[in-house]
DNA sequence: AGCACGCCGACT
DNA sequence: GTCGGCGTGCTC
């Protein structure tokens, strides 16, 4: 090891985590002026391949590389980005989910860093030569000319010439090579961004909502299961040691209360505090009431943000201007300094786990965070995970249980009309059953409300060819196009390609194509047709294509602009309207024929989180299931609300066949433009990692349930242990496999802990 | 992932 | 002859 004299402590070099798919971490020397300045945990910019990007430092030394070095141009951060408690997590993620390095540190970080660098193109001597020369001509149309022209004035970014000026791209690339401009990778002259005096995102115009009066959200008084689990959380922040809670509580037995005091609990020790929510919670009016509480000590971390004021709350954090943080997802690496408490609402929620690299599961990573920073966790849901459920049966985690909604509401009563017996009783095909139908009527006539869910956008399912039995699919993806009759358009749900519904069959011409199977604008629909008179709003991906459209329909609603909501799974989530009193799910089959574990599971929460929504004022609430598998215990134990019964039942499922909780679940994918590379790598890769050792199963290579995705081919593996040090290591052979074929590193999709198998 | 470099078809 | 397509290989 070759040491260089620098000084005790000013270090020649740094490592840093860069943004590409990599698993290296990549070694700059330090300018003199940078050498006392650059420090773990600050941003930097630094030459890497042809660019100059934003990279993390996550050390700094004095130990000559045995290969040259580029020295860092620009120190981002004079004091660190990132604290060495979040660097550690930040390893830790990369090393746990098998994910490069740089991606995660940008994923953990702000998203304006990257921007600051731009490729500069400027004019050389003999540029600036023939730019005056031109300077009068006349030729006006050339972009040759008007480049030259416009960078006689001063040097410009290459993105804005691209969007200025039509085939820039190709006129610079000849000037380039005539020696008139040159293009260099650069930073743009803002210096780097200083942080502002305090503001808060209420007085940034951040939210919509205006600032709310503490009188308006007034302390509720505990009831005695809220206030023994409140004891039970407090008791372990005085604590100060690494405790989780698994708070259990139906829709609307007042979690909120809970999570609110523990927070105030715990700035009152003098630590601070975090709570995730899932996306769609995090509204205008959840923040408002959040700041209500505690005013200027709270920020808001929410992707629905711009850039800009996601920068100025994670400033805020991190200056410890605030001790209070709500986000989402992401949101769990707030740097927060001194945690004390981190909360995770609704935990089973699919949406804590990011579906692109890198690949974590927010709620996972905040009782990992927690355990390193000695704090307490409590994951909250009335629906638990089986995965958080199974930790407190075995002892990881406590369980706080709140039995009662709050001033003894009735649960709903709920029936399951049986759709096999209501066609042959009733000989018609209909969406809606005579029970449903009954009851929808008489919500009319009483003035009171319903919710109506059919959980899939759209209109129709597929267009199908009557004459020959072709059904249109995307051009990008092995799955069937989606008819949406307001926009007249076909639709893929998986990667947004859209084209026009065809008149005529386009593998025979047949005249008669056909819509099949129903989605939530069909239901609408339906209703307006089967009730003219009702005032119907539909609540769906489609519906909310507008910022703030969500609220607007919801509080339409909620001030009775309407009779009906119609929608998807978005109409089940948390928010409380009195006045319903019924809620009809229109199929509660559709997630049940989904290829993946976790299809009841999801069928079970989503069912169960309806239902409650159901009866929340002081009228009782009527549920209606309509279903093909009344048998299916998803279905009975929803209707019932019997989450205790379907935790055993589906353990007992997911235990005979080894998965999750009971095993540790890996999921590799390979991918590839040409399906027969695909197929030839997943064989490989296979031969590769066999044998595998004792106690590990692999399944596949298969092809994946949409075998074509975004023009990608992919073949499936599975890898189920009780250990997951064995899957470690497989995956990292795995790894390994795929960069030593090459190019191909970003063709092994490694997915640890999978909630989705699609 | 970007991005540069390099080697082959169809245009001025 | 050049432009510009995208296969290949690298990034301290």
């Amino acid at each position: 090891m070759v040491r260089e004299s620098g000084g005790e402590d000013t270090p020649l070099y740094c490592e840093a985590a860069m943004p590409a798919p990599l698993d290296k971490t990549f070694t700059y020397s330090l300018p003199e002026t940078l050498r006392r300045r650059v420090r773990p945990g600050c941003r930097i910019l630094a030459p890497f391949g042809g660019r100059m990007p934003a990279g993390v430092v996550l050390a700094t030394h004095s130990v000559k590389p045995d290969y040259g070095t580029r020295a860092v141009l620009r120190l981002l951060d004079e004091e660190p980005a990132l604290t060495p408690e979040l660097i550690d997590l930040g390893r830790w993620i990369a090393d746990y989910y098998c994910a490069p390095i740089g991606e995660v540190f940008k994923a953990m970080l702000p998203p304006s860093a990257e921007m600051r660098s731009a490729k500069m193109v400027s004019l050389t001597l003999a540029g600036a030569d023939t730019a005056a020369r031109f300077l009068h001509a006349n030729e006006a149309d050339d972009p040759h000319v008007l480049i030259l022209r416009a960078l006689g004035r001063r040097p410009l970014t290459l993105p804005y010439l691209k969007t200025k000026y039509g085939k820039a791209e190709t006129a610079l690339r000849s000037l380039e090579k005539r020696g008139l401009v040159k293009i260099e990778a650069q930073i743009k002259k803002r210096g780097p961004a200083r942080a502002r005096g305090p503001r808060t995102a209420v007085q940034a115009g951040a939210l919509d909502a205006p600032p709310a009066k503490t009188a308006e959200f007034p302390r509720i008084r505990l009831n005695d299961a809220q206030q023994a689990a409140f004891y039970a959380v407090s008791e372990s922040l005085h604590a100060k040691k690494f405790r989780s809670f698994l708070l259990q509580g139906v829709t609307g037995s007042g979690k909120t209360e809970v999570y609110l005091r523990a927070i105030e609990e715990c700035l009152a020790i003098g630590r601070s505090a975090l709570l995730l929510v899932p996306e769609i919670v995090l509204t205008p009016g959840v923040a408002a009431q959040f700041f209500a509480r505690f005013g200027d000590n709270a920020a808001i971390l929410h992707s629905a943000f711009t850039d800009a004021q996601r920068t100025e709350q994670w400033r805020r954090i991190r200056g410890g201007r605030t001790r209070v943080a709500i986000g989402t997802r992401s949101g769990v690496f707030a740097p927060l300094a001194d945690l004390g408490l981190v909360i995770v609402d609704e935990e089973h929620e699919s949406g804590y786990k990011q579906e692109e690299e890198p690949r974590y599961h927010g709620r996972d990573i905040a009782v990992v965070r927690a355990q390193a920073a000695c704090a307490t966790v409590v994951l909250g849901s009335a629906t638990p995970s089986l995965e958080s459920r199974r930790n407190v049966d075995t002892g990881k985690y406590t369980m706080l249980r709140l039995p009662d909604r709050i001033r003894s509401r009735p649960l709903p009563a709920v029936t399951v009309v049986d759709m096999r017996r209501e066609f042959v009783e009733s000989r018609q095909n209909k969406l809606f059953s005579r029970a449903l139908a009954n009851a929808v009527d008489e919500r009319l006539q009483t003035g009171e409300q319903a919710m109506i869910l059919l959980n899939r956008r759209g209109f129709s399912v597929y267009a199908l060819c009557r004459s020959c039995g072709y059904r249109v699919e995307c051009e990008n993806c092995s799955v069937t196009l989606t008819f949406h009759k307001r926009e007249q358009r076909l639709l893929c749900h998986y990667c947004g390609f859209a084209a026009p519904p065809p008149k005529t069959c386009p593998a025979c011409q047949g005249e008669y194509i056909h819509f099949q199977g129903s989605g939530s604008e069909k239901v609408e629909e339906q209703l307006r047709n089967d009730f003219p008179r009702a005032r119907i709003a539909r609540l769906d991906r489609d519906a909310v294509r507008g910022r703030g459209q969500y609220e607007a329909i919801l509080n339409g609603f909620r001030e009775g602009g309407y009779d009906l909501l119609v929608g998807t799974q978005m109409i089940a989530k948390g928010h409380d309207i009195p006045n319903v009193t019924l809620v009809g799910v229109v199929n509660t089959d559709i997630g049940l024929g989904v290829p993946d574990f976790r299809a009841a599971e999801r069928t079970f929460q989503l069912l169960t989180q309806v239902a409650g929504r159901a009866g929340r004022g002081d009228k009782p609430g009527q549920v209606i299931l309509q279903t093909m598998n009344p048998e299916h215990y998803a279905v009975e134990l929803a209707a019932r609300q019997d989450y205790d019964a379907f935790y055993k039942r589906e353990s007992s499922f997911r235990r005979s066949l080894r998965y999750p909780p009971f095993a540790v679940l890996a999921a590799m994918i390979v991918r590839s433009r040409k399906p027969e590379e695909a197929l030839a790598l997943s064989g490989k890769l296979a031969r590769h990692l066999s044998p595998l050792p004792a106690g590990v199963r692999m399944m596949g290579p298969a092809a994946a349930p949409v075998v074509k995705l975004r023009t990608e081919y992919r073949y499936q593996f599975l890898l189920k242990s009780r250990s997951r040090k064995d899957i470690a290591a497989i995956l990292k052979r795995a790894r390994e496999f795929a960069s030593a074929q090459g190019r191909l590193q970003t063709a092994l999709v490694i997915d640890v802990d999978p909630m989705s198998l699609l």
